[in-house]
DNA sequence: CTGCTTGCGTCAATGGTGTTGTCATAAGCG
DNA sequence: CGCTTATGACAACACCATTGACGCAAGCAG
């Protein structure tokens, strides 16, 4: 098929055991695909392992999703519900509602590695997200931006928080080997080059490893800072 | 080996032609490889198809990098170096210059999307990084920071100019079908929901498609702001 | 209660991936 | 000239996603 592949319908009637007894469903599959992530690190995902955890042939996933992308797509979509779950950005100030916003969007992702890294680049253009689009304008447009401008901020907010999202949550998706060897490297190779030719890294050596946690804190700090003053200015 | 691995040896005196001729190096296979991702997409990255483009067994690459991962840092810091190319932030005020370093590689990402998009959330540990983060820490420090509040500020500034950069590589690395749809969505689906349920997106309705280009001007000058308050504070 | 339809789990197979160990060969030094 | 060794080739291993054929059994029709 070239068209646009239908949905695999949700209903279904007809259930059979898998050989270990336990019964399928799009909702079972999605739950034990994140736990999988959750427990097990980022490359834990894959439809092998997926199987094993579940008890069935691998293949019997491909009844319940197209590829093991809609199977992942169909996760970021419960992601994004549970990030914006019982926010209600009217009953605070803007810039803690902004911040919380922010923060709220960067645990869930960073909860969700494998699963957020394919999730920040895709607009998924369905209710939670028009429901956060939403709210992220109503934000700046309390802080005392204009409709436009208020569009434009919102823009550059959201980007930035779901950059970092990205960044931490596609490095937290790294085979933990990985990982580590990049952390090392602060204390590593960096720490260890000659003061001639790189004197600032000479000079904060003790302070490098600083550069292997995330930044996301003091970039979200620094971004409300310079919005209320574009606000009031 | 626990221990770090040491480097695979750049200087090699023997030579020896591969089957179809090709003499190998570093440097030839980065390009192969930079080439192959920038054609044939990310996807197209795998040791198979780049010895086959090289002409020349996948195992031989294993003589030059340890791993595939080792062979992506190594294009990853070329790609800093050819951002950094000619970059001379010590002739320039500070704000200027960390302005400039921030458009030098989110361009330098935008050009090489594919590679970008895997390699942005990674240290390189080579020595074009080494450069670009002393350059960058030694902006921060002359923007009057400390040794400690320059690396912490540093960091927030290159993660939040790399995940613009991330992000708008993998748009760019979209297959222009579906780019245009997501563009789209902004003139189409989210103008046309209903005030009732969204009164911000109807309200701002005329400005939703300053949402499709990216915000990573707005939020680099964003950015700077908070930096000058932050070190005048 | 019988029997048919069909949802769906299982099996087997295809062709892709990174990586490693072994071996042969040729480059360049002594 | 011959020896050492760098290095490319080959084969094998373990994993991966995906697909098609098969058959069991669930649930409805009669």
């Amino acid at each position: 098929m070239t068209m646009t592949e239908g949905r695999i319908p949700v209903e279904r009637r007809r259930r059979k055991p898998t050989k270990s007894g336990v019964l399928l469903s799009e909702d079972v599959i999605v739950d034990c695909a994140l736990r999988l992530v959750g427990q097990h690190g980022g490359d834990a995902l894959s439809v092998r392992r997926l199987g094993a955890a579940l008890g069935c042939d691998p293949s019997a996933l491909y009844r319940y999703f197209h590829s093991t992308d809609d199977l992942l797509l169909a996760a970021s979509d419960r992601l994004i519900g549970e990030a914006m779950d019982g926010f209600h950005p009217e009953r605070m100030a803007w810039r803690d509602g902004l911040r919380e916003f922010g923060l709220r969007i960067h645990r869930e992702y960073r909860a969700h590695p494998r699963v957020a890294a394919l999730a920040a680049y895709r607009v998924t253009r369905r209710a939670h997200e028009f429901r956060a689009v939403d709210a992220g304008i109503g934000l700046l447009r309390r802080a005392g931006f204009g409709e436009e401008d208020a569009v434009r901020h919102y823009s550059a907010f959201v980007d930035t928080v779901l950059g970092h999202a990205a960044l931490d949550a596609a490095y937290l998706a790294l085979p933990a080997e990985r990982r580590e060897a990049d952390d090392r490297a602060w204390t590593g190779e960096y720490a260890n080059l000659s003061p001639q030719t790189h004197p600032q890294l000479g000079a904060a050596r003790e302070h490098l490893p600083l550069m292997a946690g995330s930044s996301f804190a003091v970039a979200l700090e620094l971004l409300l800072t310079a919005l209320e003053v574009a606000a009031s200015g």
